[in-house]
RNA sequence: GGGCAGGUAGCUCAGUUGGUACGAGCGUCCGCCUGAAAAGUGGAAGGUCGGCGGUUCGACCCCGCCCCUGCCCA
């Protein structure tokens, strides 16, 4: 516990976030900057939540996590759906109570969206089961396109952003009309830090070397029994979980499982979706030019990251 | 040595009874992205149609030879 004789010290703590693509060594950084900064580690990554999901999440083991406190690991079963708004909600709690404790929290992960929704000014109109099923099932009766001739009657503006063949977004838009009665703007908000005394550090990495890492890191993932974690997760109900089930490496064992796909495939196609994964995340942080990057094989990488911390808090 | 099938986009394959390749899926590249985000979605770039020669106004499609791949016979 710190005592804070001045103004709350706490909040002059910054707020560390590691973005980069999968695979380019996120995590090794994280822990020498945690240590280095005295801070605990947040995940951000919409899969390692999931408990269980381990070898193919490439979850850091407790084992090997130096002592450092890793928050938000762990927190949901297989069959749990996961969700943006209610992971920002953890996630700014644990950073509250991190600073709170006089340390400084690192997020680290590769889920783009959610260190946005986290370290910005982003909202969530709310959601409701019965509401969202209703569209859901009348997307089945009429098709996207019937639905989003539906929504440019409600919502124009909606409409206009979004592509009549987009199934999930027309149902959401439609939804947020009929919860608050306003316009489901559908573009992302301005790249607007919630909390000013906040850096991003980007690992930087080249495409040839990171296909490689990729490639790489698959193999190891096959090796170190995927094929198996998966099968246990089916026992306990995996197949059903809305979101678990789409995770890289298990969507693909389990479409093995299912009889579509023999290993090799599943393996091959494992490599492709976490490469193809990796240019979705790089045209995220593409956007965000307040992000530092700091090459992935830098030998003074934890200094310049460091660097980068100070300039914009005491730490 | 002989016979058959095949050689068209990076990959797997469509296709035209001869008139500028209508290509498709996958991959690749780029864009979008607010309660599934490791998800969802839009677009673009790629082809001297195995090689050489011939027939023809014109050949990827016809003829000849050659090369390569697979299968069969000897």
């Amino acid at each position: 516990m710190t005592h804070s004789t001045m103004s709350s010290p706490q909040t002059e703590l910054p707020i560390v976030a590691l973005v980069g693509p999968t695979a380019a060594g996120k995590t090794g950084l994280s822990l020498d900057l945690a240590e280095r900064l005295g801070g605990e580690i947040v995940n951000t990554d919409a899969m390692q939540v999931y408990r269980g999901m381990d070898i193919g999440t490439a979850k850091l083991p407790p084992t090997e996590r130096r002592g450092i406190p890793h928050h938000l690991l762990d927190t949901l079963t297989v069959r749990d759906p996961a969700t943006v708004a209610q992971f920002q909600e953890w996630a700014r709690a644990a950073i509250g109570g991190i600073r709170g404790r006089g340390s400084v929290p690192v997020l680290v992960g590769g889920s783009a969206l959610y260190t946005r929704a986290i370290l910005d000014r982003f909202e969530f109109p709310g959601t409701d089961d019965a509401v969202r099923a209703r569209w859901e099932a009348e997307l089945d009766a009429v098709g996207a396109a019937a639905l989003h001739a539906r929504l440019a009657e409600t919502d124009p503006a909606a409409a206009a952003a979004i592509r009549p063949d987009n199934a999930r977004r027309i149902v959401r838009a439609l939804e947020v009309g009929e919860l608050t009665g306003r316009s489901f703007t559908a573009t992302l908000p301005e790249l607007t830090y919630l909390d000013p005394r906040t850096v991003q550090i980007g690992v930087e990495i080249d495409r040839p070397t990171l296909d490689a890492r990729i490639e790489r890191r698959v193999a190891q993932m096959y090796d170190a029994g995927l094929v198996a974690e998966v099968e246990r997760l089916l026992d306990e109900g995996l197949a059903e979980g809305r979101t678990a089930a789409r995770a890289i490496g298990y969507q693909q064992v389990i479409a093995h499982f299912a009889g579509d796909l023999t290993l090799a495939e599943a393996r091959e196609r494992t490599v492709i979706a976490t490469r193809q994964f990796a240019r979705r995340q790089l045209a995220w942080w593409r956007k965000d030019p307040r992000i530092v990057w700091i090459p992935f094989d830098a030998e003074d990488r934890v200094d310049r990251a460091v660097a980068a911390v100070r300039k914009i808090g005491r730490v």
